[in-house]
DNA sequence: AATGAATGAGAATTCATTCAT
DNA sequence: CATGAATGAATTCTCATTCAT
């Protein structure tokens, strides 16, 4: 019911070339765990789903919620690695630059496995409070820190006058969210089309260089 | 397999005094609900603290389900009112108005109930699609159409130039979000006090007038 | 859960005409009792569809029981009443007169609630033993008397030879179950129309002179 | 709101002599369902009487009415399969073999059990529609074949005549019905000596042979 | 490691009955 | 008499976890 923390042992996938019953179990809790969430997913859906028996899990992990923390680490890790290559493309305009950028971030965030990781980590954060911090950590610390990287050049460039670049940064990935993001989050309706995708994009780039062209 | 036949009546509260029972179970549920989300709080925890009978739980409400949306609407309805004042007290200074605005919004949307809104519409966001309408309708959509008339004043004074207002008035709500809001719904470790907020509100007002101002 | 043999206090019907809410309860306990069966109708259930609140019920019957039994006798003396009439048209032709009598009796076992009845008295003749003596005085012994009666004179008349008239009686009406009454107890599909009962009437009909002519 | 998993498996009866935990189940459910019909048999009696927890008899039906109808096919294949062998012996004179085939049938069908399986099909004859269906298949269908199996015999060989004899067979499976087996069905006071049941074979006997003899 | 039957605590829900108004 | 909220025991079913094989 609450969490136990003890990373289970990670035994080292077996030389025998085919993914081990440890990474099968892992890759079917996730995809349950993003459907449906953590309560609502039980081990016997796991175990049927991954084709084990329900033993098996119990073998490989200590509890559910091992194996959840377990899921949401290799996940975090996997899925929000991509994250990490925003603005690594260099363009000669920075304000097609800067779109680029929102728009990637956006397309990435609304992907239906960030959605879902982000629910999950908003619904478990008293539960398990670190959750978050490996969401932060994989996810948006280095997009942070990324664009602080880009932003830090620009400045000493003078294509950009910045005076608090960390939150500079913030602002920037906040404004990412705005409509889109947002309210895929709530699943509300919301149009997630590429132009929609660039409207929002274009938006967030214009008011950024107003707030820190020279 | 048989019909279930009892419509949960909604009795008008007894002009008592006293809270009557249906207001009791609902207050119960509400924090236990909050506190916990939908599927860790059981049926008996809620009579429980709410001082019934399991059975009686049932006299008011269909079902667990039924409890929750009651909650939720009622919730809604109730905290999110305050957000529709946001901006209703008048200011010589425009940038003054802005960053209070932004304090006020970014104090209203960490509280801890409104915290646990959010939480729980994102958890639940599969199982109850309805749940982010009714917060969408109580909380952002209100405060959305404030802004967007307050904007709408400024732009016909002259104060602001903006193209698309609504676009404008859901880019300072989602600015209002950096870093402090952000956090507070991951639970992560976060400055909340009144210096901090109003540092980033004063960063949204500044930025805002980049963006808008003639 | 088991049943108590007081009856409740038969008030009389109040003069006011209209029909009481005593009888409004019994019969809307009646239809539900006969379609579903005891175990399966509830209080609540038989509350709504008489109109009348829940502790209504308990102030016209003791429990449930009592309600049960209560409807069942009153249901057994008004509905089986047609029962003795068997046999009472004097025919000229002894065997038209067995055959329509033979008709008759089936025709009214297959009534949907003459299958009810006895399904209920089966369902129940562990917990309610008296169901059993009432169906059998309201519906068999009258209906058995009466042939008996019938028969007895039949052979004074000498168009019968009898030994045992009530055994006769009792081979009569067994024979009369054959196929269409037997099958319509369990459900299972037969055939009901005006021919086929009038066909195993005849066979009824046949048989018993086969048996009993002189 | 979950899907089921599990599809409850039907193992091998184990070989060791010992009756698997399965037929332990599905026998003490089947002497619970018998005496007290379905819905007044809970599944935690049947736990109770099996001597095991409660979780376990999931591990083996899906839910209650599948427990109940895998006891209801296994009971009618099992005990009804006596009713097969009516008439089987052979007997030089005609009369005594229908009386004794009769009162072989009566003593079967007054049997507690056959008792308790006909009680149990009429009284959930809506709920489970198929019951009947598997009562007729194992119970009656075979005594009628058999029978009519028989009278085409007797039919052949100039002993009987009879013209519809699937009609035949049906109406002495139903004489032989009269009183014992009618008033034991509805547990009314009722002579089972041997001796009574003689009484009502002969009757059958005469009466068929008066029917259909040369 | 793998299995899958076994477990017992606990979940939601129903229901006959009572009782204050 | 009538009402309907309140009750608590009982019911079906789920689930994480264990353990002998």
């Amino acid at each position: 019911m609450t969490q136990t923390e003890q990373p289970a042992q990670r035994p080292s996938r077996n030389g025998k070339g085919t993914s081990s019953k440890y990474e099968q179990i892992l890759q079917s809790a996730g995809q349950l765990f993003l459907q449906q969430g953590y309560e609502r997913t039980s081990m016997s859906q796991i175990a049927q789903l991954a084709g084990v028996s329900k033993g098996s899990l119990y073998n490989h992990f200590e509890n559910k919620a091992d194996l959840f923390t377990a899921f949401f680490e290799e996940c975090s890790r996997t899925r929000l690695n991509t994250l990490k290559s925003v603005s690594q493309a260099p363009q000669p305009d920075l304000r097609t630059a800067l779109e680029q950028a929102a728009a990637t971030i956006i397309s990435l965030m609304i992907d239906p496995e960030a959605i879902g990781l982000y629910r999950i980590v908003v619904a478990e954060a008293n539960e398990f409070p670190n959750l978050a911090d490996t969401l932060w950590h994989y996810g948006v610390s280095r997009t942070l820190t990324g664009l602080s990287e880009w932003f830090a050049e620009k400045h000493a460039a003078g294509q950009l006058i910045i005076k608090d670049i960390d939150l500079a940064a913030e602002q920037f990935l906040t404004m990412c969210q705005t409509r889109i993001i947002h309210r895929s989050r709530l699943s509300l309706p919301v149009d997630t089309s590429q132009a929609s995708i660039d409207g929002v994009a274009s938006m967030v780039a214009d008011s950024f260089l107003r707030m820190y062209a020279p």
